[in-house]
DNA sequence: ATTTATTTCGTGTACGTACACACATATAAA
DNA sequence: TTTATATGTGTGTACGTACACGAAATAAAT
């Protein structure tokens, strides 16, 4: 009996009832040619009568062809060393999906080219991949091209950020103005009464200023939401060399006596951190993201704490999101935020990424 | 090339190199007898080296067992249809999965009864699962009857209610502490400042005080965060039948005029509302879960707001991460929070659950 | 009418694994 | 020595689908 359960469907049973072979069945789900209409409609009748779901494990076990996801994502640079974890997140899905003839194009782009950004995404369509996950950096660019996707009929997902009004199967990556909220809420811990923070937005890169202002909403709004009567004093720097960022730090420093905390709302601390160091005060410094230099200079003192995503598990999880949607034909969540961390010196060894 | 890459690994490659059939590498693999202690151990090895990874898909296709999953909820009771939701999201997985040789075994239990919840637990364990879904409403039964799987090696989740400490696989759920923030961040839009709120902690069943408790929190929490000068009023109702019920909310309510706002932690507000509609003062009126009885109220203008949990989606992925952990191995997120969701007379009809 | 295209369909093999069965060899009992 | 019983190993078929190949049926051309 259960036996009959499961032949009740499957290319058997509708070849048996509209009386052809498995091949002429295969035919028609495929919207191959070479079957007659009058069997065509039957047998079309027959999977919508039976509801037909092919079974997917063995669709993609018997499935000659491979299914190519493209990732885009910037090319780990000497500024900051972000991307090689993420890098690393999509080998990891891709040791795991690759015994089931997948295969992941890899593909990256310069952060501070936007043509060489454009031109990826060019060979990425050119590929005619099943799936793309990518980092949205350039937004117009990155709608440009996710809604030739759309129109292609490949799915995609944003990952580290996202680019809302896209239908996108899924945004994996941080929850800007909750991290922002969650760091000011550790600073109300530390700050005492009549002393103030210092927030810092350094980026050279304009197009990216935007994830800044959120985790800079989500930081005020705490202060309001609480009524901390704290002074938060802002500046915006978009230089890339070293000595000028030191030098507006320490200005600004000089001129407001009351500052004890710094926030720098990036992975660009640990520049802050190499100002600070020069100065004869202590001050407490906050920033983000669990790379190299900062970690480094964590360990060293210089930074007391830093807000981390898991940049690894997110890579991971937004090639895994696209298998199982497209290979298990599983739904997926359509906001995945990932947990929000905090690194300190005393836990950092214990952050599995 | 790509071809000889996949012949790489699985038991054929096994079996070439350690000069042996298929067979015989399948009975190592798994763990049968009637291989010689010698030829187990060389291919034992020569799996570590590839470091063979077995083709899940084609494992399931080829195996004739049955894989069972046991769900363990309440019963739907006739004082709140909240479970017959997440039945249909389990009823929904199932049809999913039952096509790739799944069983959805469906337990239930008596809510008021915890012999039944016990005796329910034994059945279960008597069938032998392979993996196990409940709802953890009795805390010490549940510990002691995880406590059983985890010896036994059955994975299982929790869902709707978490019990920490326990080795689950998974926990889908509320976040009851941020649900009872959110309606607290609600009530402040609503309340002016010399009107208080009573809240009603409604509950026969002692065990599931402690569920409101936590809402309780999270409401009072955002009092705190944002010094709302209001006043709350709370009750704990033991009683069942709707007459105590209404008799000691109607005393409340004439004892503190200034109430304008009544608060009910969970599902039981419908009786509430039946309550409030026989007096002559019109209340605000907030509680929980996406029931008929709720609904009803709600579109008769007696409950202003329902805070949800989409019950059914919390059942279906139960039974899906089941699926992924021990079907396709892939990893599950320890804590998986439902979205948090706000229902109102105007939006409840686009509320799909 | 016969040949030749063309359309329509069936058959066989493969994917990687599970498992029943058959067979061989070795050991024990007759 | 024969027969029985373990013990070890190989072979074949199945799971549900994909796809190449070839056969049959039909249509078009001669």
């Amino acid at each position: 009996m259960p036996k009959k359960d499961r032949q009740l469907s499957g290319v058997k049973e509708i070849a048996r009832r509209a009386n052809v072979s498995i091949g002429t069945v295969d035919r028609v789900l495929h919207n191959r040619n070479g079957v007659s209409p009058k069997t065509r409609d039957k047998i079309k009748a027959i999977i919508k009568e039976l509801n037909y779901q092919p079974n997917l494990l063995a669709r993609r076990l018997a499935s000659k062809k491979v299914i190519h996801f493209a990732t885009l994502i910037p090319t780990v640079s000497k500024d900051t060393s972000f991307w090689s974890l993420p890098l690393q997140g999509i080998l990891r899905a891709e040791a795991e999906i690759q015994q089931y003839n997948i295969k992941v194009d890899k593909y990256f782009f310069d952060q501070d080219d936007k043509a060489s950004f454009v031109n990826q995404t060019r060979k990425i369509l050119k590929g005619k991949p099943d799936g793309v996950m990518l980092s949205p950096d350039f937004i117009d660019e990155s709608t440009a091209f996710t809604n030739k996707c759309s129109k292609l009929g490949i799915p995609f997902v944003f990952m580290d950020s996202d680019v809302e009004g896209q239908k996108s199967l899924s945004y994996i990556g941080p929850h800007l103005f909750d991290s922002g909220y969650l760091a000011a809420n550790l600073v109300s811990y530390i700050l005492r009464e009549n002393e103030s923070v210092l927030l810092l937005n350094i980026s050279q890169r304009m197009y990216k200023h935007h994830h800044l202002l959120r985790k800079e909403e989500g930081f005020r709004a705490y202060f309001t939401d609480n009524s901390l009567p704290n002074k938060i004093t802002k500046i915006d720097i978009r230089k890339g060399e070293k000595l000028s960022i030191e030098r507006e730090i320490t200005s600004v420093l000089s001129r407001n006596k009351d500052i004890r905390l710094v926030f720098v709302t990036n992975s660009r601390v640990s520049i802050v951190a190499q100002a600070l160091k020069k100065l004869k005060k202590k001050y407490i410094l906050i920033g983000y993201d669990f790379i190299e230099e900062n970690i480094k200079a964590l360990v060293d003192g210089d930074i007391d704490f830093l807000i981390c995503q898991k940049p690894g598990e997110q890579a991971y999880k937004g090639v895994m999101s696209l298998y199982q949607n497209i290979v298990l034909n599983a739904p997926v969540d359509r906001m995945q935020f990932m947990p929000i961390d905090i690194i300190t010196k005393e836990n950092y060894q214990f952050y599995k990424n």
